[in-house]
DNA sequence: ACCAGGCTTCTTTTT
DNA sequence: GAAGCCTGGT
């Protein structure tokens, strides 16, 4: 330290505003600490203020603090806020981070004891999967019957609980299929220069457990290390913090485990739930006080969890009082559930003036984003889509990206595969085969393998289109320590002539070429950095940001985003929409074990994130995979007694409370009542001949009215008993 | 090598 | 209702 920094010591103001648990959270500064926060109980401040109280009390200097987030907004709104209590300038030198990015920081520092080049290539799920393709292809596997998703997730798995292949178990021929794909994956990283999500946590703890002077450097460096949302670490991750944490014991983790969702990418709740076991003189504090929702939302949400077992013992409680009751409503269909929330916006923002980024749609499946969309671009009302396909995901971007990658790291092979023909250059299947063989056994990177094209065997018409290739690739490369990110950007879009590439005359063409254009833009950040490292970096940066990250809360619009993701965000207004059996809870976690406790907890998100108003919706048919099926509404919705419910608005159906047995038959009866006003036209009679041009002929066995459409059910000749709308499926009456 | 068209399967959730 | 895979044609 040369120079002291200017500490603003005044915290005094700060800590008199906090409650007595939150203020014991954070005045407690050794030893470990436990934190149960629970939603909106002002963990953010808490953590903030516990951060900016030890540096004024000289505990520690900011960069021998650590804290891992979640996402990297929540990284960057604590520096922010920490910022603002010891000054930015003192901010700036802490570690902040999830946890991808402290390990990529980690290890761009301890490449060379890890064999690894510091310019190593982080592999996306994209990549892992083209990858796997090429294993399985490898190993003479189908793809239909190992799909390189399901083998992803088993390694993910393993990697996850620190298994290496000989840790996959031995139950049957598939787990024997993962197990070489695994062994053979990881070769094919290895030879990359690239290491996938996961390994970055793994690399780390192996780093830390087999190298003792790292171990001792890292261990000494953090003296505080604080964790947030410790109920969705995985086993990695637990391992890493507790590792790192082991010397000076100054760990203090952040969390809760009634919103514990991640367990379907290896999270344990029990980690946060034996923190005492593993710390026994650990402190434990309670956040219980909400200040984000009204009563009765926050009884809502206590009469849905307290049906999970296994919980750690506590209850929210607000001094707000009463608030407006939740409203429950069951539409026809996924249309009329968007009319209605759209309906419910366009009142609020005139009685309650509120304005349209104080309004969420909240859902399960991402799929469900597409009838808000389309009902709000016809209503005019803005909205803003958080997750779905993701910029960093387009076809364009990854392309070049993909060219960036290869000038980073040039034994990306995984990447050259995917640009070879971006544009056209009539480099065919069996050339590419030979050359990445070639490559493969040759340790070669890819500037050297099109050099010995010949040598590797590549056809003979290919050979010119190859080193033309070599001599773009080469022409880039000499720019790649002289010019910055941003220009880089420019010039493969040039090199490579994107531009005309992408050019079709559609929209999606213009897209595609402005997405280009964005890159540059997000390229710029990095231009202060030195070329290389600047390159380096904000291709990490690209890979590891995620949607939420990017979310601006100052930004107009309503916002349409999933359960999962808006953990940590509150509105005043939220629609939890699509509260269907089979969608809330998911089919799929049916057949979990405990899957249906975290779809609880889901649902249980959800509704804490809501401020003031809270809407809970279902349908009583909805689309799903392009046909029509009928919905019966969540059993979680029977998790709230009636009296929180308020009475349907006029004209509409109430979602039937889900009785906790029978509820089909009370569905039925519920449903009977809330016939709907006749739509404009009914084109078809019972009995009417009809063709599809999926099911082919069939004949109409009923056909009902609702309030927008008309519904029928066919019978088709071939593919059987159908419901179908008549608004969208082309149907064709036959004489 | 590339394209069009037909077939299938598919969907949780994401760093 | 889309994206990906396969086939058969050029």
């Amino acid at each position: 330290m040369t120079q002291t920094p200017a500490l603003r010591p005044d915290l005094s103001a700060v800590l008199a505003a906090l409650n007595p648990q939150q203020r014991e959270a954070v005045e407690h500064t050794d030893g470990p600490l436990l934190i149960f926060a629970g939603a909106g109980s002002g963990k953010t401040r808490v953590l903030t203020t516990r951060i900016a109280y030890l540096i004024s009390q000289r505990k520690a200097w900011p960069e021998r603090i650590l804290a891992v987030t979640f996402t990297n907004k929540a990284a960057r709104e604590m520096r922010e806020r920490v910022g603002q209590l010891v000054g930015e300038d003192v901010a700036k030198d802490m570690w902040v981070g999830t946890f991808h990015h402290t390990c990529v920081r980690i290890l761009r520092r301890e490449a060379p004891r890890l064999g690894l080049e510091r310019s190593f290539t982080i592999f996306d799920d994209d990549d892992t999967r083209a990858s796997l393709r090429r294993v399985l292809d490898g190993l003479g596997l189908d793809q239909k019957r190992y799909p390189p998703s399901l083998i992803a997730n088993a390694i993910s798995n393993a990697k996850n609980e620190l298994q290496g292949p000989e840790g996959i178990p031995n139950r049957n021929y598939f787990d024997e299929v993962v197990r070489r794909c695994y062994v053979e994956y990881e070769a094919l990283l290895r030879r990359s220069g690239g290491l996938d999500f996961d390994d970055l946590i793994l690399s780390v703890v192996k780093l830390l457990q087999e190298q003792e002077d790292a171990r001792g450097y890292w261990q000494d460096r953090f003296r505080y290390v604080l964790v947030d949302e410790y109920q969705d670490t995985n086993r990695a991750q637990y391992v890493l913090v507790n590792l790192v944490a082991a010397e000076h014991r100054n760990l203090a983790v952040v969390g809760d485990d009634d919103q514990s969702i991640y367990g379907w990418r290896g999270a344990d709740v029990r980690n946060i739930l034996d923190f005492q076991k593993d710390y026994p003189d650990a402190t434990v504090v309670r956040l219980e006080q909400n200040y984000r929702s009204s009563q009765a939302i926050l009884d809502a949400a206590h009469q849905v969890i307290q049906h999970n077992p296994e919980r750690a013992p506590k209850k929210l409680w607000t001094d707000r009082k009463g608030g407006e009751k939740v409203i429950a409503v069951q539409t026809y269909n996924e249309i009329e559930e968007a009319e209605f929330v759209a309906d419910e916006i366009d009142r609020l923002r005139r009685a309650e003036s509120r304005k349209y980024k104080e309004f969420a749609v909240l859902y399960r499946t991402n799929a469900q984003s597409r009838g808000f969309e389309d009902v709000f671009v016809r209503r005019r009302i803005p909205y803003r889509l958080v997750g779905g396909i993701k910029f960093w995901e387009r076809r364009e971007v990854k392309d070049l990206l993909a060219y960036l990658r290869i000038l980073a790291n040039p034994s990306d092979s995984v990447s050259f595969v995917r640009v070879v023909n971006v544009p056209r250059r009539k480099i065919g299947q069996v050339t590419v085969d030979r050359l990445i063989g070639f490559a493969r056994d040759q340790q070669l990177g890819v500037m050297e393998m099109l050099d010995r094209a010949a040598e590797a065997g590549a056809p003979k018409p290919a050979l010119g289109p190859i080193e033309h290739f070599a001599k773009q690739l080469k022409s880039l490369q000499a720019s790649v320590g002289a010019l910055r990110p941003s220009e880089l950007v420019d010039l493969v879009i040039e090199v490579m002539q994107l531009r005309a590439f992408y050019e079709d005359g559609t929209p999606q063409g213009e897209a595609r070429i402005e997405n280009l254009a964005e890159l540059h833009g997000y390229a710029e950040e990095f231009d202060p950095l030195d070329p290389k490292e600047g390159l380096d970096e904000f291709l990490a940066e690209v890979t590891l940001t995620s949607d939420v990250d990017t979310y601006d809360e100052k930004e107009e619009g309503v916002t349409l985003i999933t359960l999962h993701m808006v953990k940590g965000l509150e509105f005043p207004v939220v629609f939890l929409v699509g509260l269907e059996e089979g969608l809330l809870p998911h089919q799929r976690s049916l057949e979990e074990e405990k899957g249906i406790d975290e779809e609880r907890r889901l649902m249980y998100v959800g509704i804490t994130r809501a401020r003031d108003r809270l809407y809970l919706t279902c349908a009583f048919r909805r689309h799903i995979f392009g046909q029509a099926a009928a919905g019966m509404p969540s059993r979680f919705l029977g998790d709230i007694p009636q009296a929180l419910i308020s009475a349907p608005r006029e004209g509409r159906a109430p979602a039937a409370p889900p009785p906790r047995h029978e509820y089909r038959q009370r569905f039925l009866e519920r449903s009977v009542q809330a016939a709907p006003a006749p739509p404009p036209v009914q084109r078809f009679g019972d009995g009417d001949r009809v063709r599809h041009p999926n099911f082919g002929e069939g004949q109409v066995i009923k056909s009902t009215l609702t309030r927008t459409d008309e519904e029928l059910v066919v019978k088709f000749d071939k593919a059987g008993l159908k419901i179908l709308s008549g608004a969208l499926a082309p149907l064709e009456k036959l004489a």
